[in-house]
RNA sequence: GGGCGAUUAGCUCAAUUGGCAGAGCAUCCGGUUUACACCCGGAAGGUUGUAGGUUCGAGUCUUACAUCGCCCACCA
């Protein structure tokens, strides 16, 4: 079958040009959409980690859409029926901050205009900037679906939320209590565990003495003096002589002269502090629980904002850190304090806002968690579910065996809105709940104001997308999905969650494989920022070099799980890789005559090296493929790289010039079928990484089918793989080098055309049949074979590689001193390889033990390297004379 | 306190079952032969963090340590 390639290719790639091109007429032939490929072909779905529906494109973006876009394609080749499904996340805290600084410049808050107008104002905010993110992805080459693009506020994802969060009620899961739970006061909302990140700070310890009754005094350290003002117990160790004897005493909080017990417990660290500990259970996590145990009182002292309420007496109504000061003061006033020191200990933080998180008693609704981890954990184990790298599977059972509760109601107003209602009932608001979608017949219900946890509704993503809790066709067909792609940052947060509420409730993993991608710092490790002005922005780089160096970059720059450090530098080279691979394409596009027989003539009618790079180009089809099964994308692109750079383009193509320029007829299409195949091949191998230039490379091949993107992927011919004949191509390739080499010595002008001599070997006939080596390679006009028994050549250079013994004629070039020190310089290179080479193979013990073919493999070095020597003894003794 | 990762050329990183440690950038030398100066040919650059162990053989497996980074954990 002929196949014909479009002509006048351009000598550049005209990314900017091409790529908004290409990108639609993508979409409009709809090969985005899985219903491009066979109705019978196998689905592979990946759910897009759906960025912030106001975000926009950062270098960690880039990343995922680069990876994502690379296996969707790559599937797609492979036939499958593949689909990304993109979307957005409404980002619940994340907005909703951003929005309230839009208030607050405005001179406004959302406290001032309200709920209903606040809502209104986020939904424009949304329709606004809402779009920016999608077009990035865009402009990246991201082939998703985008006819099923979602966000998590749409109806259908809203449905699942209510659905979802239903069941679990029904099913006991979900309950409403108060809890200390994790406040942010800047926010006025709970947050959860994950939300809070403690780091070390330098703090202040503050020692005082706590009075008891009869006049003792205990001494007590804390971090946060006014939540003094909450004590309700003072508690030491129980064999702690010191204070044995106030054990069961009467205390008195400072200030407030509020009567608190002594009590013991084992908890106390004797060696810590003084030995004495405060007990706040209304704002600390160990307190409460040491109050649980001791059925201790339990006070609150802080208001939402995290001032002081009535309960801190006169302090009331100051900021916490205001009342800690003038706490203090009064306290070293009463002769109560005393001494400060500097401290370091870990300050927990809102994630988010930044401030630094108070622990308050508050009514919140919270999911038991434990029998959905169970089931996560059991899924991961049996192997249902599998974690790349699979060293994050332990860091995942750690979490899920260690899970609490988890604090799912946000005090926010942009969210989903959580389906209870509550009506008054003996003087508590909250008397009677109600959850469903509709409150309950009858007066005085009031519905929740509280949201929900943004993650709860990411949670339900890879079947929320799809319909669920609608049995639609998309989720019979599409779910569970194959592939789950993101940071291993929100391992936690969101890929253990998915787990945990699709087995839950769908009964099925919601994806197969979970590849966890590292993040992407600068050099030297920092992290990007804005503030450090080192930000490499993608949008930027796709302005400057276009899309595909991005991909190629990020791709090839990490190892799965692993941070990468992004080298600048690396984008430039990527970029001179795309333009290499368009040229290398320019050039076989211009050598081509019209139609071409898209086969390869037989072996036999082959040469050399078109043989030699069929089994280069089959081999690197074979690893290429063990790469993207082990998903090491990135080494499967640097050897793409490789052979194109280094085997393919200086060798092959250059070699190729003899017949296409001045071979038979047969010859030149020996030739160019051999090249259009290799370099058909690597471009449908790379066009994972780079889909721009690649399709629009392709058009200039002869080529059949419509285009690159749904082309096959490549398989590997075991058939075309020789060993035989590419040791003897590397042995030509090793006479080419060591000629230019000689030359170069020599200083013989690169345009001279020189002949040379070679001794009668089976590898000397390889090269002389093949004379094109020589002559594109290293510009050697002739060679001729020399009979193995005749005379040294007079005035000559000489080269032995392996069983070759070369001759260049140097007349006149020729210094017998120099020669000789060069060849004493060559015989000590081979000397010190034979002697690592002879080391091994006197090792009885190698030779027993080591594999035979690694064993037989230094055999055949060491006859190589004799002949090699021997060779260069002979040449030296005649020198000699 | 527990766990994980990293440590390889000046810098950024590779190295598929243990089998001659490799790229890019930077450096140095030499090149304008009709695909590509967004190029080509060469050179230099290494005790693979340290000290042991296993092995015929270790960057790779193992033990300890060091430094850096990350995650988890309730010591005021």
């Amino acid at each position: 079958m002929n196949a014909q390639a479009e002509s006048d290719m351009p000598r550049n790639f005209d990314f900017a040009e091409v790529e908004p091109r290409v990108y639609d007429w993508w979409e409009r032939q709809g090969w985005f959409k899985p219903e491009s490929a066979p109705a019978e072909a196998a689905p592979y779905v990946i759910s897009m980690p759906p960025p912030n529906v106001t975000g926009s494109l950062h270098i960690g973006h880039a990343l995922f859409t680069a990876l994502e876009d690379l296996m969707i394609r790559y599937e797609r080749m492979r036939g499958k029926a593949a689909l990304w499904l993109p979307g957005a996340d409404h980002a619940g805290i994340a907005t909703q901050l951003q929005v309230e600084k839009m208030l607050r410049d405005e001179g406004t808050s959302r406290e001032a205009i309200g709920y209903e107008e606040f809502l209104h104002r986020t939904w424009q905010w949304k329709e606004e900037k809402g779009g920016t993110i999608t077009r990035q992805l865009r402009r990246l080459g991201a082939s998703c679906d985008w006819e099923r693009e979602r966000f998590t506020l749409d109806d259908g994802l809203s449905e699942a939320v209510l659905r979802a969060f239903i069941t679990l009620w029904e099913q006991g899961l979900i309950y409403r209590g108060p809890r200390l739970v994790n406040w942010s006061p800047g926010l006025k909302t709970a947050v959860s565990d994950l939300e809070v990140e403690s780091n070390e700070e330098e703090v202040t310890l503050y020692f005082f003495r706590y009075p008891v009754e009869g006049g003792a005094h205990l001494p007590v350290a804390t971090t946060r003096p006014e939540t003094i003002l909450g004590d309700t117990a003072v508690a030491v160790h129980p064999n702690d002589e010191r204070y044995r004897h106030l054990i069961g005493k009467r205390a008195f909080v400072p200030i407030l002269e509020r009567e608190i017990p002594v009590i013991a417990d084992d908890y106390v660290d004797m060696e810590f502090g003084t030995g004495a500990l405060k007990v706040t259970p209304g704002h600390d996590f160990n307190d409460y629980e040491l109050a649980r145990k001791h059925d201790l009182k339990l006070l609150n002292i802080l208001n939402q904002d995290a001032s002081m309420n009535a309960a801190a007496g006169k302090y009331a109504g100051l900021d916490r850190y205001e009342c800690r000061d003038e706490l203090w003061r009064d306290m070293t006033a009463a002769g109560l304090t005393i001494k400060t020191e500097p401290y370091r200990t870990r300050i927990p933080r809102s994630q988010r806002g930044g401030e630094v998180v108070e622990p308050i008693m508050s009514a919140q609704w919270f999911v038991r968690i434990q029998p959905l981890a169970d089931k996560a954990i059991a899924a991961v184990r049996d192997g249902r579910v599998k974690i790349v790298p699979q060293r994050f599977e332990k860091v995942y059972f750690h979490w899920l065996e260690n899970i609490q509760d988890w604090c799912v109601s946000r005090q926010l107003w942009w969210g989903h809105r959580i389906p209870a209602w509550y009506r008054e009932k003996d003087g508590d608001p909250e008397g009677e709940i109600h959850v469903g979608r509709e409150p309950p017949k009858g007066d005085g219900w009031v519905m929740e104001r509280d949201v929900l946890d943004t993650w709860f509704s990411s949670g339900l993503w890879p079947f929320s997308t799809l319909g669920w809790p609608q049995e639609t066709a998309d989720l019979a067909r599409f779910y569970p999905t194959q592939m789950m792609e993101t940071g291993h940052d929100i391992l936690f947060f969101w890929v253990a969650r998915m787990i945990m509420l699709g087995l839950w409730l769908t009964d099925e993993p919601p994806f197969h494989t979970v590849y966890l991608h590292g993040l992407v710092r600068a050099e030297g490790g920092l992290k990007f920022s804005k503030t450090l002005g080192n930000a490499i922005d993608p949008l930027t780089v796709v302005n400057r070099l276009g899309a595909d160096p991005l991909r190629f970059t990020l791709i090839t720059s990490g190892t799965p799980g692993n941070d990468c450090h992004l080298d600048e530098t690396r984008l430039d080279h990527s970029f001179r890789f795309i333009n290499k691979v368009w040229q290398m394409t320019a050039f076989i596009n211009m050598n081509l005559d019209g139609a071409l027989e898209l086969l390869l003539p037989p072996k036999a009618a082959l040469d050399l090296p078109s043989r030699w790079i069929l089994s280069r180009l089959n081999r690197l089809i074979e690893n290429v493929q063990y790469l993207f099964d082990i998903h090491q994308y990135g080494e499967a692109g640097g050897q793409i790289l490789a052979f194109m750079w280094d085997e393919f383009a200086p060798f092959y193509l250059e070699i190729s010039k003899q017949a296409l320029y001045q071979g038979s007829d047969a010859q030149k299409n020996a030739a160019r079928q051999t090249l259009v195949h290799v370099q058909d091949a690597c471009l449908r191998l790379l066009h994972p990484f780079m889909p721009f230039m690649t399709e629009e490379a392709w058009r200039y091949l002869p080529h059949q089918g419509e285009a690159l993107i749904i082309a096959d992927w490549p398989r590997a011919n075991g058939d075309l793989i020789d060993d035989a004949i590419e040791a003897r191509m590397s042995l030509c390739l090793e006479a080419v080098r060591e000629i230019r080499n000689t030359r170069g010595e020599f200083a013989v002008d690169p345009g001279r055309r020189i002949s040379a001599i070679a001794r009668e070997s089976a590898a000397a006939k390889d090269l002389a049949e093949n004379a094109q080596i020589l002559r594109r390679l290293c510009n050697v006009e002739a060679l001729t074979l020399l009979p193995a028994d005749a005379d040294e050549p007079q005035n000559c250079a000489s080269i032995v590689v392996g069983e070759i013994s070369l001759y260049l004629p140097l007349e006149g070039l020729l210094d017998v001193a120099a020669e000789s020190q060069r060849l004493a310089g060559e015989k000590a290179k081979i000397a010190e390889k034979l002697a690592r080479t002879e080391k091994m193979l006197a090792n009885q013990n190698f030779v027993e033990r080591a594999r035979p073919d690694v064993v037989q493999r230094e055999r055949d070095r060491l006859a190589d390297l004799q002949a090699a020597a021997a060779r260069l003894d002979e040449r030296l003794a005649r020198l000699g004379q």
